[in-house]
DNA sequence: CAATTGACGTAGT
DNA sequence: CACTACGCCAATT
């Protein structure tokens, strides 16, 4: 596990329950603001889907962009689960949005 | 070590 | 708004 990846997991892992956070809100806490599209390739390469809640990790604009195991469906009913609040095909940001 | 790849982000059309 | 064109970064090949 490199040093940049474990930072990148350890901030998703405080992303509260009924919450998201967005890839370019992850890389900045890992250290790299610019750094959103790295998060993505370790998200997709994370091999502990039950460590990490990578399911609330979305795009800037707050769309499901992808779910390494179980697919984007699964990842929007996840979230609706949680209380996350939607705003038709995407996450409304405005309410749901981590602020750490 | 260089090239390729991908769950991004922003600005412009 | 939707779509395109570029810039960015780390992991993999």
């Amino acid at each position: 596990m490199t040093p940049f990846a474990c930072a990148v997991y350890g901030a998703a892992t405080r992303i509260p329950r009924g919450k998201v956070a967005t890839y370019g809100q992850i890389a900045e806490l890992a250290g790299r603001q610019n750094a959103a599209r790295a998060v993505g390739q370790l998200m997709a390469n994370n091999r502990d889907p039950k460590r990490v809640p990578c399911h609330r990790v979305v795009g800037s604009t707050g769309a499901l962009t992808g779910y390494a195991f179980d697919g984007v469906e699964m990842k929007r009913k996840k979230l609706l689960a949680e209380g996350v609040v939607f705003k038709g095909p995407r996450v409304d940001l405005a309410q749901s949005r981590w602020h750490g």
